[in-house]
RNA sequence: GGGCGCAUAGCUCAGUUGGUUAGAGCGCAGCCCUGAUAAGGCUGAGGUCCCAAGUUCGAGUCUUGGUGCGCCCA
């Protein structure tokens, strides 16, 4: 016997006795147990963070990130799921901050390191247990004991390996990068940070001359003109960037005479603006600009150009050769174009004294536009990130490095290099001065106000930030771009626009990663400086740090733990204890190696989990290199679309720089003077993941971001107790592929259940309900009838091991019905399993939804009285009993990676409760059903859906000429425009008669009596025929008699028409045939089938509608009364009309048998009397077919076999 | 300002290599069925496929431009 069904029972409520089936029994690790031996199929858990609290977006990540890993592991995979945690970073600090109410790291200093980064620890695991309950309650099964975690010490040790491989190849160096700096607060703020603080304000827009300079050094009477906002920055001015696509003129000003050096484009614009007239020149492009020299605004950096310090005379200027090989896209790229130049110009910008330093050049940017100013733009490296960009370029292409030019100090004020009525003054107050004297030496060729988005410090609302340089720890990305792009190219991306959209470009536009952070929590930087000579060394692992010479300080450690045992034993690679370990200097005697005081980005961190996750350090053998190559690369990854700049980055580029396929050494690997004969291997792309499914963002209930404060979502909580785990999870994975934008709707949600869960409950539900009557039981079935059924090994139920059951025929013997369900079975199982192959998780919900949808709206239905029917062993009830297990049983497989609760409940009740431990002791240990092809009928299925069709046709003739379905009618005609089926389709007319309740279905012989025909031109075939002809053709075919043409293309084989005096023959292929109902029937059409109803009803006919709604209205009584399927009753009817009186008398038995009735009474008035006692209190009073009766319905006790047998005679 | 993406029914979304009647679910209206049903089914109303131009015999689909929205970056 089946378990029966517990009506009351919930979704939910079932979802928790299976986590807790799967946690008693340890199903997870059975299940990879179980593939100890099969192939890997690498799964990587990105890190979140759990010092926040999981929210709906998470739920769309861990359903994801659980259903492959499920799907696969049932295919065969060995598919391990470590859990990881990302701990790291400037947001536990803020969250540690909240919690001390303190902001800036003056106060963390004062509070302490120490105990700053011991609560920071602490403050990771904050909402731990929150995590591990939305985690089990999804149902993501994932190795939450077995978790990397960022902050460990090996983890840490793991990352310190691969910075110490970068460090040692050159690849790490110092540099500035461009922060928005409070240089009130002296602290630099984080992008979000900034982003709260934009003000619309005016600043000072001015249009400076530079004037150029000839090859002696001498100024011309030619000027660049600058646009800049910041006329502070101007004293630290040092290059000019031009775009190398643009047409520049030379004009000259009608009123003074200057030459100017504007973009062609803006020539108007600025007339207009400074109400000049401009007499052209010549014209040139932004390329016969470049490395064009100019004297800047301001002197005090220009008057240091001659010193000696600055003079390189062993100068190297790369070749071209060697400019295209270091960068292999070799054209239209500024690099090189920049090279070319330098190249060309060689001999003159060395010879040249007067700029030694390779600054007031002009240089190439892309980002010059002629949106505004003047298509030249004003670079000061010091206080922009393109600018910088463009120094760091400059630097790249020659040598000796250009310095940065900086006349501000930290403080935002100037230094003493600025002009001498700047100093010592805030910059922003000097904008005016600095105009002033502009005007005076006649530079100044224009000034205005201009309104736009400034940052302000969120703290301090009156101080404006500057851009400022920090120094920072940079890793050359830069030098593996085409590296990672090469990398990038063999990456299957979904959705595929990623590769080469969103995540290429970032790719493209690389620059170099600044790692650095002057934070306190995080991965510290492995590097140790010599106090003396600055010289520096990388570290791999702490018990390298205290194996160097005379190393000491790691008694701090010790104190702290003395004192506080219960400190964990990581901390001790952290700040401030790591930061007390310093050693014997090998570049000085007597001096010091100390480390330096910066931590890493913690993005750095979660992109080298391939090889951190193990705690891999470069080992040649040993278990951590075994595991980390036996997972590595990973075959599958999915995050949302936020990523793309973070794990999905931080992971290609990590992996490409350490293991990219043409490790390439570093051009400054000498400088640095550390070579190293690397002994890393290569590998193939793409690394570290070759399968990624980028997830869109998940909106609230609204449409905008989910937001707490906006409470414009449902707690996940909420939704697992109202609606179940299952429920959401159907909802992410069928509605929509994962990359689009999902609104979390609790609606939509819900409306999961009745699409999907509940209906193949009820298919279930009503299988156990008749298998129960019938004491149909598959196990004994199997077991009785085979003595050699293996106990050896869990079976999987699968149609080759049913079919060992005497009492399973095989498919082909079967009835129709079976047949096709069992076809359509097996190619859902083939489409989902391609779908799936392809991470296209919403076409394979697709395909599960329309075969549950017609096993319970065609199958079951058509198959009800199969069930019911008087012999509980005839070979066609069995026959549908086991067609019918066998769909339920594969189902519940398929579906068992997206609604692993449903799926493995109803395996548990399906199949352990009978079979034991005969078969698989939970479903996620069976393997995944792929569809027997030998069993797909492709004409069966379509000749079904054609059935399905034309009963569809008929019910809406039905629906139009009002007649119920119940009303029995005497005919329907089908017209088919096309015969194929028309032979089978008379075979089974019975189903078609049945479902449309009439008496007979003909297949007219005069089509013309009902239909038009129309003939259509086949467009596909004829379009690349005939071409413009077509829609005359389709015109001439319109207007000219269906009929005519059609009784030509049967007699003749094709139609001839003369088009526009061609002459067109047309086959039966190249046109379609449609037909349409005439009017005046009771008919309902589709393309090629009108369904046409015979409406008249006689007195026969209208009888056995009686009787039949006579049924109805007892089914709802019965069911009113709450009475069993099985319960027999006893019926009174009282009613005046002999109209039903004698219908009901004609049709007493059919009656009986159909409501289950032991006796059918009449009598007059007396009801009562007739059948004892009635159901209700008096006899109900009912409508039948509009005709008034009263009803008592009574239950009936039976003496024996009241259990069983369903029906009476 | 740049990059990427999106725009189809009242709502949420599908829509294959371009093929001539653009679909589903929800909601709404009407009806049916009920011996698996927190049910299920049928039918209907509801569309300028964002706009414009182009390519083509043919465009929701391809190209270009525009508009609006979202995300990322500046």
């Amino acid at each position: 016997m089946f378990p029966s069904i517990d009506k009351h029972e919930t979704f939910p409520a079932r979802e928790l006795a299976v986590g807790k089936l799967w946690r008693d029994a340890e199903i997870y690790h059975k299940s990879l147990a179980a593939r100890a031996e099969a192939p890997p199929f690498v799964f990587y858990e990105g890190p979140p963070t759990a010092n926040g609290m999981p929210h709906p977006g998470h739920c769309l990540t861990r359903a994801i990130k659980d259903l492959f890993p499920r799907y696969k592991t049932m295919r065969g995979y060995r598919c391990e799921r470590k859990a990881g945690w990302d701990t790291h970073g400037l947001p536990v600090e803020v969250e540690v901050c909240k919690e001390l109410g303190i902001h800036s790291k003056e106060e963390i200093e004062a509070f302490g390191i120490e105990p700053f980064i011991q609560k920071c620890q602490q403050s990771v695991w904050r909402y731990m247990q929150e995590w591990r309950r939305l985690t089990e309650r999804l149902g993501f099964w994932v190795d939450l004991d077995a978790a990397y975690v960022t902050y460990h010490q090996s983890y840490v040790e793991s990352v310190w390996w691969s910075l110490k491989t970068l460090f040692d190849r050159g690849l790490l160096y110092r540099g500035h990068k461009i922060v928005w700096w409070w240089a009130q607060g002296g602290t630099a703020l984080s992008a979000g940070e900034v982003g709260q603080g934009y003000r619309q304000v005016a600043d000072p827009s001015v249009y400076v001359k530079f004037p150029l300079l000839d090859d002696d050094g001498n100024i011309t009477d030619t000027s660049l003109l600058v646009w800049t906002t910041t006329p502070w920055t101007l004293p630290s001015n040092q290059f000019v960037a031009v775009n190398r696509y643009l047409q520049y003129i030379t004009v000259r000003d009608e009123q003074s005479g200057e030459k100017l050096i504007i973009a062609g484009d803006l020539r108007k614009e600025l007339e207009a603006k400074t109400k000049r007239t401009f007499i052209s020149e010549s014209t040139c492009s932004g390329r016969d600009l470049l490395e064009r020299r100019y004297r800047p605004p301001f002197d005090s950096f220009w008057q240091q150009r001659t010193r000696s310090q600055w003079q390189y005379p062993d100068a190297h200027v790369y070749s071209q050769q060697e400019a295209t090989s270091n960068f292999q896209v070799v054209s239209e790229n500024e690099t090189y174009e920049e090279t070319q130049a330098i190249d060309l110009n060689r001999g003159q910008v060395f010879l040249d004294s007067h700029s030694p330093d390779n600054s007031w050049q002009v240089v190439l940017g892309d980002f010059v536009t002629t949106a505004s100013g003047t298509g030249l733009v004003h670079i000061a490296p010091a206080f922009g990130e393109d600018d910088m960009r463009i120094l760091e370029r400059r630097r790249s292409l020659l040598e000796p490095d250009p310095p940065l030019i900086n006349a501000v100090a930290p403080n935002g004020t100037f230094t003493d290099e600025g002009p001498e009525y700047c100093r010592g003054r805030w910059v922003k107050d000097c904008d005016k001065d600095i105009i002033r004297d502009l005007k005076q030496r006649g530079l100044l060729f224009h000034q205005e106000q201009y309104l736009h988005d400034y940052p302000f410090c969120w703290r301090a609302e009156q101080d404006p930030l500057i851009q400022y340089p920090r120094e920072s720890w940079f890793i050359r990305t830069t030098e593996f771009k085409d590296q990672m792009l090469a990398n990038n190219a063999k990456i299957n991306w979904l959705p595929e626009h990623i590769r080469d959209g969103r995540f290429g470009k970032f790719l493209e536009s690389n620059v170099d990663w600044a790692l650095s952070r002057e934070r306190y929590w995080g991965t510290p930087l492995p590097i140790w400086v010599c106090e003396e000579t600055g010289q520096m060394e990388a570290i791999g692992s702490y018990d390298e740090l205290i194996a160097k010479p005379q190393a000491a300080g790691m008694e701090v450690w010790d104190d702290a733990k003395k004192a506080n045992p219960a400190l964990p034993v990581d901390l001790r690679i952290h700040k401030p204890y790591i930061d007390a370990v310093t050693y014997e200097s090998p570049f000085a005697q007597g001096a010091r190696m100390r480390r330096v005081t910066e931590v890493i980005d913690c993005w750095y961190d979660s992109g080298a989990m391939p090889f951190a996750q193990w705690g891999y350090q470069g080992q040649e053998r040993g278990p951590e290199r075994d595991r980390f190559t036996a997972q590595f690369p990973a075959d599958f990854i999915s995050e949302a679309l936020d990523q793309t700049r973070g794990w999905f980055y931080s992971q290609l580029a990590i992996s490409t720089m350490l293991w990219g396929e043409k490790a390439r050494v570093a051009r400054r690997e000498t400088r640095v003077g550390k070579t190293r004969n690397s002994e890393l291997e290569t590998q193939n792309y793409p690394h570290p993941f070759r399968n990624c499914i980028v997830l869109g963002l998940m909106l609230g209930e609204d449409g905008q971001k989910m937001s707490k404060s906006k409470r414009n979502y449902r707690e996940p909580n909420e939704i697992f107790d109202k609606y179940g785990a299952d429920a959401l999870r159907w909802y992410l994975f069928a509605n929509q592929p994962p990359w689009t934008s999902i609104r979390y709707s609790e609606e939509a949600i819900k409306d999961s259940i009745p699409e999907f869960l509940l209906r193949l409950w009820n298919v279930y539900s009503f299988f156990t309900i008749y298998a129960n009557i019938d004491e149909f039981d598959p196990a004994q079935e199997l077991v009785a009838t085979r003595s050699d059924w293996s106990l050896k090994r869990p079976v999987q139920l699968s149609a080759s091991e049913l079919a060992r059951a005497a009492t399973y025929r095989p498919i082909a013997q079967r009835s129709e019905l079976d047949r096709w369900v069992l076809s359509e079975l097996n190619s859902t199982c083939a489409t989902v399993v391609e779908r799936m192959d392809v991470y296209d998780n919403f076409g394979a919900c697709q395909a599960i939804t329309t075969f549950v949808d017609g096993l319970s709206n065609w199958y079951v239905r058509r198959s009800r009285d199969r069930f019911w029917a008087k012999e509980k062993r005839s070979l066609d009830k069995l026959d549908a009993y086991w067609t019918l297990y066998e769909c339920l049983i594969t189902i519940t497989k398929l579906s068992a990676p997206f609604v692993p609760f449903l799926a493995e409940r109803l395996w548990q009740d399906l199949a352990v409760a009978i079979f034991g431990g005969r078969v698989a002791e939970s479903v996620h240990l069976c393997e995944y059903p792929t569809g027997e092809s030998a069993v797909v009928d492709r004409p069966l299925c379509e000749q079904m859906e054609l059935v399905r069709l034309i009963t569809s046709l008929g019910r809406q003739a039905r629906n139009a000429a009002e007649i119920k379905v119940r009303q029995p009618l005497s005919k329907v005609e089908v017209i088919l425009a096309d015969s194929t089926h028309r032979g089978w389709l008379e075979e089974h007319a019975a189903v078609i008669a049945d479902e449309l309740n009439v008496k007979a279905v003909e297949f007219s012989d005069q089509p013309e009596k009902f239909v038009d025909h129309e003939v259509v031109p086949n467009f596909k075939l004829l379009g690349p025929k005939l071409g413009k002809l077509l829609p005359k053709l389709k015109g001439v075919l319109a207007k000219t008699n269906g009929s005519q043409l059609l009784a030509e293309l049967r007699d003749s084989g094709q139609i001839g028409l003369e088009i526009e005096g061609q002459q067109v023959a047309l086959t039966a292929d190249e046109v379609e045939i449609r037909i349409q109902a005439k009017p005046g029937w009771a008919s309902a059409h589709d393309k090629g089938v009108v369904v046409v109803l015979a409406t008249e009803i006689t007195a026969e006919l209208l009888a056995e509608g009686l009787a039949r709604d006579f049924i109805r209205v007892i089914q709802d009584e019965r069911k009113n009364m709450g009475l069993a399927f099985t319960d027999r009753i006893a019926i009174g009817i009282t009613t005046e009309s002999a109209e039903l009186q004698e219908a009901v008398v004609q049709w007493a038995e059919f009656i009986k048998k159909e409501v289950l009735s032991v006796q059918l009474g009449f009598e007059g008035q007396k009801v009562q009397t007739a059948i004892g006692q009635s159901s209700g209190p008096s006899p109900l009073e009912v409508s039948i077919h509009g005709i008034p009766a009263k009803l008592s319905i009574r239950r009936v006790e039976l003496k024996e076999n009241s259990s069983s047998g369903q029906s009476t005679s």
